[in-house]
RNA sequence: GGACGGUUAGCUCAGUUGGGAGAGCACCGCCCUUACAAGGCGGGGGUCACUGGUUCGAGCCCAGUACCGUCCA
C-alpha cells in the first residue's frame, strides 16, 4: 500500500466497476426501500447543494442495501422548460445568429432534443463522481414518453374532474421572456425608489373636511394610474369616511371613478388613500374583486402601452363599464418611459403633491433580470383546495413526517391559505397543453385531437386548434414518485416501491414541489383498500450549504465552490478563470477575483469523494444553514489518511500471518476484550443515528471511534503481543485487528464508500469470510451484539490508560524526551489495582516507556519524586537528575489549584440543606464520592508539595 | 406587521429526559519513536447574547429584551 491515500487513483475505475456488475440495481430480495431523487435541472451542473442532499441519499440507500432491503435509488432529470429553452436560444444565437422563430416551434424543438442528447447528461457524469449508487438503468426524463404519457393523464382525468379550469387573472408576467412565471423564478430585491403623491380630483364638487377639492394617493408606481378604477380608504378613517361611495375624476383620462372604503387602506400610511389599479397589482386586484371594480390592462406583452385598453369585469369578461381609450401620446411607451411622462404630466397639471425618498421592494425574474409586471392573461389553473385537504390530513395524521418537525409548520401555513395554481407558460419546450379550440373559442380537453373529435361529435370539417401553451415544469415534477415508476400503468415497481421511503430535499422547494407532489400523488394513487396513497413517509429537510461567511453561494457574487474541485483539486489559476471568466462586469470580476485570492493562495487541493462526503454527513445536523468550513474538509481528508494507515499497519502485521480464521488456539488481550466492546458501542450509536437521521452523529461517532480509540490505544496496545506475545496470544490479537477493521469498514461504508471497498478488499480475505469477487457494497451491515461488551474490560482498561497519561503528562511536563525510559513507584496500591498491574505490566510499560515499575511499602516513603494521583493509588518518578526541584511545584500547584476548587464547590453542595434533602440520592451519592476522591488526591498532592518544598 | 429558527472556545459546529460544558480546525510546548509529520505526546482557551422567573440545581424549562437569518403579508 501507498504511504498516503490516493483517492484520484482508485475512485472512477471502482465506480464503473461497481455499476457494471449492476450492484447499484434492486437486488429483488427483502422489503423494497426507494428514495426518488429531486430531479435536477436538465441544463445545471452539480452545485454543494446537489453534493450534500445526494451524499444523504447514497448515505442512506447504502445503508439501507446492506441491512437486506430491495433499494432502489430512482434518478432523474427534469426539463426545466425556461432554463433550457433559454440555453438553447443562446446557442444558435451564438452560432447562427438565428431566432427560435426563424426555426419554428418543431424545428426548434428538434434543436432541444439535439442539444439533450449532447450536453443534457453533464449533471449525471458529475453525480456518479460523488459515488453515488444510482441505478441509471432506469434514469427517467420528465420530457421522455412514459413521463409525457403520466403528464397528459394527469391533465385530462384533473379536467373532467373539474380540477383544472381556465381563466383569466393576474399573473406575474416576464416582459421579456414572454411568458407567465412561478413565485420561485421571482426573485424580491429591496431597491431605493420614490413614492409620488397624487392629487386626483373629486367629482360633483365634493370637498375633503379641511374644504380642498381633491384627495391625495401615494403610489411608487405612477404609470399604473392610466388604469385606476378605484380609490380605496380606511372604513374607520374619520377623514374620509363622508368620502366613500363619492367619485373622483381621473386625471389625464378623465375616468370617474368610486371611492371605497377597504382595510387595505392604512390609516398610518402616506395620506390614508391608495389608488387601485385591479390589472396591475395583486393587492389592488383583490380589492378589486371585493368592491366589483371593473379592471382596466393598459400593458401589452412587452409591458408597454396599450393603444386602446382592454376593459374586463371581475369575473376577466370583456365589459365596457369603461371607455377603452387611452391618451396617444402613451400608447407603445415602455412602462418606465411612461412613468417619467406620467409624473411630468401631473406636474403640469399643477397636481403633483410631493415627492419622496422611498424603500421598496421591487420582482426581477431571475432568468431575465427585467422588472415582473403584474399581467391580466389568460391561464390554466389547477384548483387546489380539494386536493390540498388530504394532503394536509397526511402530515396532520403523521403518514408523512417532515425532519426536522418544525417544517411541518411551514407546510400547514402554505396549505391552509393555498391559491389556485398557474400551470402554463408561454413558451414552446414543455408538455403541450391538451386542448383543442375551435373557431369560436370553445375549448375541448382530451388525449388527442383524434379523441377529441370522436368524444364531442366534431366531424372532419370543424378546424381544431392545439393550445400554444406548455405545462409548468413542476406540473410534471409534482407527479415525481409514481409517474418515474410507471404510472399510468399499474407496475411490478410501481407495488414495489412506492410509496418511496424518504424525500430529501431543501426547505426552498416545500410548496412548489414537496406539497404538490404529495397533493397529486394522493390524488391519483390508491392502495388497494382505496385509501389514498402518499408520495414518501418522510421527508427529510436540508439547510443551504453557504459560504465561509455565511453568504449564499452564487455566480454574481463569484463565491460558489464546485464540490468536484474539492474532489480533484483546482489551481488558483482556473478557479480565477471560473468565477471571472463570463463576467461582463470587469469592476465586479476584479473584487471577486481579489476575495478569491485571498480565500484561495494556493487554489484546492485534492481531497476525494470520501472525505467530502464525510465533510457533508458531519455537518448535517438538525436542517440549518451550514457555513462551508475548507478547514472542517482539510481535517476529514486528514482522517481518510488516518485510517488508510491504520489499515496499513493492520495488513502489514496480519497479511502472510495466521490470524485465526482457520481456528487454532487464541488468547484475547484486555486490549482486544476492550476494543470489541467499544466497537459495539459505536455499531449502536452508528444505527441510532441513521434512524433519526443524525448524520452529524453518526460520523462523529466513528471519528472518535477510528481515531481516538482503534488508533490512538488500540494499534498502539496491539505491539507489546505482536512482538512479544505467543502463538496463542499473537493469534488472537491479529484476529482481532482484522475482524474490527473488516467491521468497522462496513460500518462506514454508506458514508465513504471508495475507501472502504479499497481496504476491504485487502483486509476481507484474511478474516476467512470472503470470495472472489465479493464487495463490501452487498455485505451487511454490522449489528449490535450486547454479549461482546465486556464491562470489566472496560474498567481495567480505562485504568491502564489513566496510568499511562499519568507518566505521559509528568513527561510531557517536565520536558523529558518520548525516548527516555523512566522507573516508576507505586504507593498504596489496591488487590484491584495490583491485580491489573500484574495483568497488563507489558502494556502499561510499553506505552508510557517505562524503564521499571516498583510498588512501595505502606511506610516506605521513598525518594523525591514528581508525583500523580489514580485513584487512591499514588504514582511516583524519582526527580532524580531529570525533574527540576521549581517545575514540579509549579505543576503540583496548577493540580492542587484545580482540585481545591472541585473541592470547595462540592462541599457548598453538599452543606445545602436543600440540595441534600431534595435532590435524588444517586446525585447525591456521585457527589459525594466525587469529593471523597477530590479530598483524597488533594492530600495527597499536599504532602508531596511539602516533601519536595523541604528538599 | 405575523411565524419560525439562531446567538456556546479565535473560526465552523455538537450538547439527548435540567445534575456545572464538548469536537474539528486554529493556538502553545516537546518529538522525523519501526502505520501515519495529512503524524505522535502533552497543554492553554468559554460570565453558554442579555434580563428576570421556576427549581436544591438552568446552556437546556418559562417570560421578556437585543441582534442575525428565513418564510409569509
Amino acid at each position: 500500500m501507498e504511504k498516503t491515500f490516493n483517492p484520484s487513483a482508485i475512485e472512477q475505475a471502482m465506480y464503473s466497476h461497481w455499476e457494471d456488475k449492476g450492484y447499484f440495481s434492486p437486488t429483488g430480495k427483502g422489503d423494497g426501500y426507494c428514495i426518488a431523487i429531486p430531479p435536477p435541472n436538465v441544463t445545471g451542473s452539480l452545485h454543494m447543494g446537489h453534493a450534500f442532499q445526494q451524499t444523504i441519499m447514497d448515505t442512506l440507500i447504502r445503508y439501507q442495501r446492506m441491512q437486506g432491503k430491495n433499494t432502489l435509488w430512482q434518478v432523474g432529470t427534469d426539463h426545466a422548460g425556461i432554463a433550457t429553452q433559454m440555453v438553447v436560444e443562446r446557442k444558435i444565437a451564438a452560432e447562427e445568429d438565428k431566432t427560435r422563430h426563424d426555426y419554428g416551434r418543431d424545428a426548434f424543438i428538434d434543436k432541444i432534443w439535439e442539444w439533450k442528447e449532447h450536453s443534457g447528461g453533464t449533471i449525471g457524469k458529475q453525480m456518479r463522481r460523488l459515488g453515488n449508487s444510482i441505478d441509471w438503468s432506469r434514469e427517467r426524463f420528465t420530457m421522455d414518453e412514459g413521463m409525457s404519457k403520466a403528464v397528459q393523464e394527469v391533465f385530462v382525468r384533473l379536467y373532467q374532474d373539474d380540477l383544472i379550469y381556465r381563466g383569466k387573472r393576474l399573473v406575474n408576467w416576464d416582459p421579456k421572456l414572454h411568458t407567465a412565471i412561478s413565485d420561485l423564478e421571482v426573485e424580491n430585491k429591496d431597491k431605493k425608489g420614490h413614492m409620488w403623491h397624487f392629487r386626483y380630483p373629486l367629482a360633483d364638487g365634493a370637498t375633503t373636511k379641511d374644504g380642498k377639492d381633491y384627495i391625495v394617493v401615494a403610489t411608487t408606481r405612477p404609470e399604473t394610474m392610466l388604469g385606476d378604477t378605484g380609490v380605496a380608504v380606511n372604513p374607520n378613517d374619520e377623514r374620509y369616511q363622508h368620502l366613500i361611495g363619492k367619485h373622483i375624476v381621473l386625471p389625464i383620462v378623465d375616468r370617474t371613478i368610486p371611492i371605497v372604503a377597504d382595510d387595505h387602506a392604512d390609516m398610518e400610511k402616506g395620506t390614508g388613500c391608495v389608488k387601485i389599479t385591479p390589472a396591475h397589482d395583486f393587492n389592488d386586484n383583490e380589492v378589486g374583486k371585493r368592491h366589483q371594480l371593473p379592471m382596466i390592462n393598459i400593458f401589452d406583452q412587452d409591458a408597454a402601452v396599450l393603444a386602446r385598453a382592454e376593459v374586463y369585469d371581475v369575473n376577466g369578461e370583456p365589459n365596457d363599464a369603461y371607455s377603452n381609450e387611452l391618451p396617444a401620446a402613451y400608447a407603445g411607451l415602455d412602462r418606465f418611459e411612461a412613468r417619467t411622462k406620467i409624473v411630468a404630466e401631473f406636474e403640469q397639471l399643477g397636481l403633483l403633491d410631493e415627492v419622496k425618498d422611498h424603500e421598496l421592494t421591487i420582482p426581477y425574474g431571475d432568468r431575465s433580470g427585467v422588472v415582473i409586471e403584474p399581467l391580466l392573461t389568460d391561464q390554466w389553473y389547477v384548483r387546489v383546495e380539494p386536493l390540498a385537504k388530504p394532503a394536509i390530513e397526511a402530515v396532520e395524521k403523521g403518514d408523512i413526517e417532515f425532519v426536522p418537525k418544525q417544517y411541518e409548520n411551514m407546510y400547514f401555513s402554505w396549505m391552509r391559505d393555498i391559491q389556485d395554481w398557474c400551470i402554463s407558460r408561454q413558451l414552446w419546450w414543455g408538455h403541450r397543453i391538451p386542448a383543442w379550440y375551435d373557431a369560436d373559442g370553445k375549448v375541448y380537453v382530451g388525449r388527442s385531437e383524434e379523441e377529441v373529435r370522436e368524444q364531442n361529435g366534431l366531424g372532419a370539417d370543424v378546424a381544431l386548434t392545439q393550445d400554444d401553451d406548455v405545462l409548468d415544469t413542476w406540473f410534471s415534477s409534482a407527479l415525481w414518485t409514481f409517474s418515474t415508476l410507471g404510472w399510468p400503468e399499474k407496475t411490478e415497481d410501481l407495488a414495489t416501491f412506492h410509496p418511496t421511503d424518504v424525500l430529501v430535499t431543501g426547505f426552498d422547494i416545500i410548496f412548489f414541489w414537496v406539497a404538490r407532489m404529495i397533493m397529486m400523488t394522493m390524488h391519483f394513487n390508491k392502495d388497494e383498500n382505496g385509501k389514498a396513497q402518499v408520495p414518501f413517509k418522510k421527508v427529510y429537510v436540508t439547510g443551504l450549504i453557504r459560504d465561509e461567511h455565511g453568504d449564499k453561494m452564487s455566480k454574481s457574487k463569484g463565491n460558489v465552490i464546485d464540490p468536484l474541485d474539492m474532489i480533484d483539486g483546482i489551481s488558483l489559476e482556473d478557479l480565477l478563470q471560473k468565477r471571472t471568466g463570463n463576467m461582463m462586469q470587469p469592476k465586479l470580476a476584479e473584487k471577486i477575483a481579489k476575495a478569491t485570492r485571498k480565500e484561495f493562495p494556493d487554489g484546492i487541493e485534492a481531497h476525494g469523494t470520501d472525505a467530502l462526503r464525510f465533510t457533508l454527513t458531519a455537518l448535517a445536523s438538525t436542517g440549518r444553514d451550514i457555513n462551508w468550513d475548507m478547514k472542517r474538509l482539510e481535517g476529514y481528508r486528514n482522517f481518510t489518511n488516518k485510517l488508510w494507515n491504520a489499515s496499513r499497519y493492520v495488513l502489514m502485521n496480519t497479511e502472510e500471518h495466521d490470524c485465526g480464521a482457520n481456528g487454532g488456539d487464541m488468547v484475547l488481550s484486555l486490549a482486544d476484550r476492550w476494543i470489541i466492546g467499544q466497537f459495539q458501542q459505536t455499531v449502536k450509536t452508528v444505527h441510532q443515528a441513521f434512524a433519526s437521521f443524525r448524520f452529524d452523529l453518526a460520523s462523529q461517532a466513528l471519528y472518535e471511534f477510528t481515531w481516538n480509540q482503534f488508533c490512538d490505544w488500540y494499534l498502539e496496545l496491539t505491539k507489546p503481543v505482536l512482538f512479544k506475545g505467543n502463538d496463542a496470544e499473537q493469534r488472537g490479537t491479529r484476529h482481532t485487528l482484522v475482524n474490527i477493521l473488516e467491521s468497522l469498514l462496513r460500518l462506514m461504508h454508506p458514508i465513504m464508500p471508495y475507501i472502504t471497498e479499497t481496504i476491504w478488499q485487502r483486509v476481507a480475505p484474511l478474516t476467512g469470510n470472503f470470495s472472489e469477487g465479493d464487495s463490501i457494497m452487498m455485505q451487511s451491515f454490522p449489528q449490535i451484539d450486547q454479549q461482546l461488551v465486556d464491562q470489566q474490560a472496560i474498567d481495567d482498561l480505562e485504568w491502564v490508560k489513566q496510568f499511562i497519561i499519568a507518566v505521559r503528562n509528568i513527561r510531557g511536563e517536565m520536558d523529558i524526551a518520548p525516548s527516555k525510559p523512566l522507573p516508576v513507584l507505586l504507593k498504596q496500591v489496591s488487590a484491584d489495582n495490583q491485580r491489573r498491574l500484574d495483568q497488563n505490566q507489558q502494556f502499561i510499560s510499553a506505552l508510557a516507556k517505562l524503564e521499571s515499575i516498583d510498588v512501595l511499602a505502606d511506610d516506605e516513603q521513598g525518594p523525591a519524586s514528581a508525583t500523580s494521583v489514580i485513584g487512591d493509588m499514588s504514582l511516583l518518578i524519582p526527580m532524580a537528575g531529570l525533574i527540576d526541584k521549581d517545575a514540579e511545584i509549579a505543576r503540583l500547584n496548577k493540580a492542587i489549584d484545580k482540585l481545591s476548587g472541585d473541592v470547595k464547590r462540592t462541599e457548598g453542595k453538599l452543606a445545602n440543606k436543600n440540595f441534600v434533602s431534595k435532590a435524588p440520592a444517586a446525585v447525591i451519592d456521585k457527589e459525594r464520592a466525587k469529593l471523597d476522591d477530590a479530598k483524597s488526591q488533594l492530600e495527597k498532592l499536599k504532602l508531596q508539595k511539602q516533601s519536595i518544598e523541604a528538599l
